[in-house]
DNA sequence: TCTGGGGTCCTAGGACCC
DNA sequence: TCTGGGGTCCTAGGACCC
């Protein structure tokens, strides 16, 4: 039996763990730039305000006094995450943590009273140690299990806010009142192709012969299917399971025609995916850049592309990423044309443990390795921007624009748990400016 | 004026091999 | 006129997720 939390709007309800005077009102949280909202309060829900919907936007929507709109604080989220699995992890069994806010894990006990009673309590816990509200789902399969969350969470007169999925008549009736698109795994395009045949229900969906199924779709389609006839045939890669590719990409505050600029920020992007790498006791052999135009700017003419670059052995030097990182964008970077976001992606990555005799075999790598080490241990210890690579020292032309970030200071003693080290962890994001002169000052 | 960031998996088609 | 058959590997692009 499966089990899935789901943590109820949970960036909003992240903000509100530090300002409570949120709560009861419609809040929207925005993503970098201040661009689209990614998170929304039941309130702004109501509203009718759409996720993805463009900030400005918003005041077409609603009347803008209404809607309380914040700046991401993505370091404060992450840690407050980390918290509920923890709690999460203590009970359930093979916890898979599947994003930020889900995680799923499997229940103990055979009777489903017990699980419930179970759930119950870890809710009310969560509840209680970080005050973030979270719905738990189970049944039979995880896509069951989601679907049973999505229950929890839409029924109003669920106080507890689990939900188990375990009898068959019971979800045949559920599956004929859940829209298809509503079904983890069928996003817009499929939603799209369904409905063309008719299905519109998961209902109808699961009557459909796998080999159709499988037309429609690809193999995925198939489990999904599957899944939602309580057959067991998804697996989730846990989190101890390495990545594959680790990226890093802004959209720039405006757009940028400068090489210079544009170089500054690749610098950047390769520098945090060799942080992650190290991070995670990896290496990686294979970088590729990315820039792009702005696809909104008609006025300007568009351009984009990418390029991959594989270096002669894995590393996760923040140098050597950087040097052949600047090689690819060199090979795709044109005059005469203005960007708005470029990325960095590292792939072909390997675990170190697999590499200890590559990656000590030249001289120069032993030492790239010591210095990284040492350069870590620096950051570790007294803040993580005390050793960068100088292009990166001061904020770049290119850095996000974003400027509705809560008061958190003046809220900040609403939450006890917290450590100086954490205060300066969240704030570092909101004194953008301040960092600047710091910077200047390290110089 | 203003439109995010970071992942995974699958498939089709081309290159290349014998 | 007429031009094999089968296999593997790689990559780009499309679909999905949060």
């Amino acid at each position: 039996m499966y089990a899935l939390a789901d943590c109820n709007n949970f960036f909003v309800s992240c903000e509100r763990v530090f300002n409570p005077s949120l709560n009861g009102r419609p809040v929207v949280v925005l993503s970098g730039n201040d661009g689209c909202v990614i998170a929304r309060s039941n309130e702004a829900k109501a509203l009718g305000i759409p996720m993805g919907c463009p900030a400005f936007q918003i005041k077409k929507h609603t009347n803008p006094a209404n809607v309380i709109m914040l700046s991401g604080r993505h370091v404060m989220y992450r840690d407050l995450s980390n918290r509920i699995m923890r709690i999460l992890g203590e009970v359930g069994l093979n916890l898979e943590v599947y994003s930020v806010d889900e995680a799923f894990f499997t229940l103990p006990y055979e009777d489903n009273e017990q699980n419930h009673k179970l759930l119950t309590s870890l809710v009310k816990k969560i509840q209680q140690y970080v005050g973030v509200p979270v719905s738990i789902g189970f049944a039979q399969t995880r896509t069951l299990a989601k679907i049973a969350s999505h229950v929890a969470k839409k029924d109003k007169n669920n106080d507890d806010r689990v939900k188990g999925l375990t009898d068959a008549g019971e979800i045949n009736q559920v599956l004929n009142n859940i829209k298809i698109n509503d079904v983890w795994g069928i996003g817009r395009r499929l939603n799209a192709k369904l409905l063309s045949c008719g299905i519109d229900t998961a209902g109808k969906f699961i009557m459909l012969p796998s080999s159709y199924v499988q037309r429609i779709g690809n193999i995925n389609l198939v489990r999904t299917q599957q899944e939602l006839k309580g057959i067991d045939c998804i697996s989730i890669s846990s989190v101890d399971i390495a990545h594959k590719s680790i990226m890093n990409s802004r959209t720039f505050g405006h757009v940028i025609s400068k090489k210079q600029e544009i170089a500054d920020a690749i610098i950047s992007f390769a520098q945090s995916c060799a942080r992650q790498l190290r991070q995670e006791g990896a290496a990686a052999q294979a970088v590729t850049v990315y820039i792009r135009g702005d696809h909104f700017r008609q006025d300007l003419p568009f351009y984009s592309n990418s390029c991959s670059v594989r270096l002669p052995s894995h590393t996760a030097s923040a140098m050597d990423l950087a040097k052949h990182a600047l090689l690819a964008f060199n090979n795709i970077y044109r005059e005469n044309f203005t960007y708005r976001k470029a990325g960095v992606m590292v792939t072909d990555i390997k675990s170190v443990d697999e590499l200890q005799l590559d990656i000590f075999n030249g001289e120069n790598d032993v030492r790239q390795a010591k210095l990284m080490t040492a350069i870590d241990k620096i950051n570790n210890r007294y803040g993580k921007k005390q050793i960068v690579l100088a292009p990166t020292l001061t904020r770049g032309e290119w850095a996000p624009q974003q400027n509705h970030f809560a008061p958190l200071s003046k809220t900040l003693h609403f939450y006890t748990g917290m450590s100086p080290r954490y205060f300066s962890a969240y704030n570092s994001i909101e004194q953008r400016e301040d960092d600047k002169e710091e910077n200047e000052m390290d110089t």
